[in-house]
DNA sequence: GTCTATACTGAGATAGAC
DNA sequence: GTCTATCTCAGTATAGAC
């Protein structure tokens, strides 16, 4: 078994990935996923927090392209087309890692506790993007309202792409994002 | 110590409140919060189904205060409007919870865990609020966004009225309801 | 009310990479 | 040699089963 770390990391994300669709987050023991990567169970521990973190771990490199995004959007846009120009530029890698997230979204919706966690991470993304508004002027309260409603029409809109595929992850965001305005205006 | 369930489920909750604020949500044993409530650690876990939970109780009130306020509204507004129109049913409540709230939300600020069973809560209140727009003729997927975004204004305007006492908790709803419309708004 | 499984932590030892 | 990933061992607390 090979030291270099990584390796064994990645080795424990699939294996508790694959045990979690058989047998359920629950009945799957962090042992049982130690065992199948090939690592004690005390590693598992070093390269994750807990049980649950070890789903979650692609994120951050979200995080920075939607970040990017924001700082690259043209100027003069409201709040909110800022963040639908920034989601459309992080379209390519959600296509690219769409297998994997399919398999983790099963899982997820499956358990409570997991559903919990991925709320966590919505909430971390959310002042992030807020951050990145903020410095495009937009004051504080505003920008995290912002933020938070930005996540609320993009996962949405990830929502009904994993459920209907022949859909295009563009249009979506482009609706979804549309019914924020509508929402907005009275007598919708 | 009475034996009347009801009782030893109050104490319990205080007891939860004060060590989570003394010596951090941690470090507090079940043991210990049994202990101070004068019950056995098995009867804590009777009366909640885990540690967090003893924390987040009142809001079944809440979500039917909204439910009815929502039901109420006046014909011909949008769904925002609807919202703010509901939320400001539930200010009175607010007002009279505001001592022990203003307490929990500082447990839930220092504590990750209990954030995310905060951010789960939320969640699940803006289901609560989606079907009831629903019924009023609100598609589900609108219905599901106005509830996320009616939160998060709702969650906002509370934490800036728990950080400035000086303020009407019914001014800052207007505000941050305002604030919803001109995010979607060019140049803000 | 008792007992137990399991998630998680800490300290110290070992082994491979550099 | 250092450094870091891993292992071993011993333990605690939560939560669930009986």
């Amino acid at each position: 078994m090979p030291r270099s770390g990584d390796e064994a990391r990645q080795r424990l994300q699939l294996a508790a990935l694959d045990l979690y669709l058989e047998g359920g987050y629950d009945d799957t023991t962090t042992a049982r996923i130690a065992a199948r990567a090939g690592v004690t169970e005390r590693t598992f521990f070093r390269h994750f927090p807990d049980k649950r973190e070890v789903l979650f771990d692609g994120e951050g490199a979200l995080g920075a392209d939607l970040e990017r995004g924001i700082v690259e959007a043209p100027e003069g846009l409201d709040p909110l087309t800022v963040l639908l120009f920034s989601f459309r530029t992080a379209v390519p890698l959600l296509v690219r890692n769409r297998p994997l997230s399919e398999r983790r979204q099963a899982v997820i919706s499956a358990t409570p506790a997991l559903r919990e966690r991925a709320l966590m991470k919505e909430a971390s993304l959310s002042t992030v993007l807020a951050a990145a508004l903020q410095r495009r002027g937009v004051d504080a309260g505003r920008a995290m309202l912002a933020g938070q409603i930005g996540i609320a029409a993009f996962s949405r809109a990830v929502l009904v792409w994993f459920e209907h595929p022949e859909h295009d992850l563009d249009d979506l965001l482009a609706q979804t994002f549309g019914d924020l305005r509508t929402l907005t205006t009275p007598s919708a």
